[in-house]
DNA sequence: TTGTACGCGTTATCAA
DNA sequence: TTGATAACGCGTACAA
């Protein structure tokens, strides 16, 4: 059915090595009449020939494919795309191509899907991971197997502690210190924060950035202003619930957070819903600041200040570390990278439009 | 590096073969003693084996896996998640994998991408194409050579008139007709349409239903109502100008249209904040339907009626028809699908809360 | 220029 | 159970 060099060599009447040599333009090709280089591009184009990837690749050993590992394709907003988005521009650059795998929030497809492309021998591996799903906590051997196997693998966005496994993330904690300060800074002194119920590093990171803000501002870190969300089930999907949480700091009488520091966008959104809803006002009443930047953020009647997740960067970051690794081959340093977030202040604490930006560090 | 059956043989102290038929529970290895297939299982597992998917893909010239190319990862916010994630679910239930390709609404990046997924030997293609950049009217030499190498493809969303390759579309016409029906039954007799200024089936779809509309109700179909958008350039990338359009219709006087249908929600948002800005309201004085139902259009301050494309439906119908392109391989008819979208009532038309549906149709 | 041969890792067939 | 051998399509090296 698909045509092959032989095919070629036939149809141009001359033999498959001459085929190969022109095609691949090889110095050898040289040599070879102008008049029978025509003839073979002529028959290679007018069968509408390609060469065989699969071939080339059993025989090098190399794929030039990347394998992408997300644990969620809808699960807020862009965020896949942004990265995605990003990866997909520094990889191409370098004639890389890209394996797509969604895990949907399920570490055992997620198992599967990273064994396949391990099969599929993809030169390296780029996973945003699942932690955990609901109850179960999830297990990571699959990756560990990927490291032993001596395929390069980058981490996206969270990590795995205790390994030496390379990665590119938010700076969490640094996001999370400078929201807090903000808030600090703007007379805030009951800050509430919004956690997840997984256990991950992204989520506690950005937990302990909350409470060091507040010891380093001399303010106490209490216990009861610290909650994580549950879950509840949409659309099959399970999706945090950021209402309860909300409601039950606002009856707490005098003891009411001015301002609330959640640990992703939805549930901030969550949040000025029910603020709203309960007649208060934000940021008058409550003041809220979000964590993502997804474009639902910026949407909101009440735009919300959210500590912006560099999404793109992570991504093109992501692709650079695993090019370098794959490139090299050469069993070289962990490369451990985390990108400092912007803040991006927007109406939903109030403070002026400015902005506060920071650079990259690595 | 990568271990191979031989490997197993090898520490296993058995042949090769006997490893290939345990390994793939050959009836055969029926015959090979319980021991025998214990040691080579161990030794597999003990090696971190994973069977070399390269080769077999070479031998029995199947890949397993689909192509899938889009114009843009952040064209209209979520619109490629949803249906990749359509995709995704059924094309991993039959075993299949997902190569995914971003063209940046480059039409030579596409034709590359579209060329490479071919080398990769991809058991077929799900294309959502590049009509056009600026000015320059896109090629689509490369998406013939497909069909003509016989490989399954099938378009996502628009199509390419004059030829009979598969696609799943959603039915522009009838969505635009129906949008345009509802304010008609609003009431409303000036009703302007944004249009966008590319040559491609599912925009001019959207413009004849919306004359359509008109025609069917008595109305007559006036050019002045009818502007294409401009084009301006966002971080490098091509985006449309709403506002530029809707100044121009404000600007109108008596003719001032009460209404305005967009080809897409990203110009009903333009389109909001202009007459907002104008002083004017919507839907007290100019009523908006936008088309898409990005995750956007609901968080405008004033929630936007919209046509909501059956985004995962398409994904999933698309597979379906790809699936079975690939599993049957004889030459079958050409499958042309059309779902029919539902008009979601917000309230920028200031209609009722109701809901009007309709079931799909092929 | 050509023809021949090998190797990449697998499946498959056949004879021992 | 085991070898041995062919085939998949390509790159490459070598002898003619």
């Amino acid at each position: 059915m698909s045509i092959t060099m032989q095919d070629i060599a036939q149809k141009a009447g001359v033999s498959r090595s001459a085929v190969s040599f022109v095609l691949n333009n090889k110095p050898i090709s040289s040599q070879i009449t102008e008049e029978t280089r025509e003839k073979i591009l002529k028959a290679a184009n007018e069968l509408n020939y390609r060469p065989n990837n699969i071939a080339l690749s059993l025989k090098i050993k190399k794929t030039k494919t990347i394998g992408v590992v997300f644990a969620s394709a809808l699960g807020a907003g862009t965020f896949m795309n942004e990265i995605i988005d990003g990866i997909n521009t520094g990889i191409h650059q370098h004639g890389y191509n890209l394996f797509l795998c969604i895990s949907d929030n399920d570490w055992r497809k997620e198992a599967r899907h990273v064994r396949m492309l391990r099969e599929k021998r993809v030169d390296g591996m780029i996973v945003f991971f699942v932690s955990c799903q609901k109850e179960e906590k999830a297990n990571h051997d699959h990756l560990l197997e990927v490291k032993k196997d001596g395929i390069p693998l980058v981490f996206i966005d969270k990590y795995l502690p205790d390994t030496d496994i390379d990665y590119v993330i938010t700076d969490d904690f640094g996001g999370a210190y400078e929201a807090v300060t903000h808030l600090i800074k703007l007379g805030h002194r009951k800050i509430a924060h919004i956690t997840a119920p997984i256990d991950c590093t992204s989520v506690s990171n950005r937990l302990e950035g909350y409470k060091k803000a507040l010891i380093d501002a001399g303010l106490e870190v209490k216990e009861k202003y610290i909650r994580p969300v549950d879950y509840y089930k949409k659309d099959n999907n399970w999706k945090y619930d950021g209402y309860q949480i909300t409601k039950d700091f606002l009856k707490m009488g005098e003891d009411r957070p001015t301002a609330i520091f959640t640990v992703n966008d939805g549930i901030a959104i969550d949040s000025f819903r029910v603020i709203k809803e309960s007649g208060l006002s934000v940021p008058e009443d409550i003041a809220l600041v979000g964590f993502g930047n997804s474009i639902e953020s910026a949407l909101v009647e009440v735009p919300i200040t959210v500590v912006d997740q560099p999404k793109s960067e992570m991504g093109d970051k992501a692709v650079e570390v695993i090019l370098r690794k794959i490139e090299l081959s050469e069993p070289t340093k962990t490369e451990q990278i985390t990108i400092r977030p912007k803040l991006i202040i927007r109406q939903s604490c109030g403070a002026s439009k400015m902005m506060t930006t920071a650079g990259a560090i690595s």
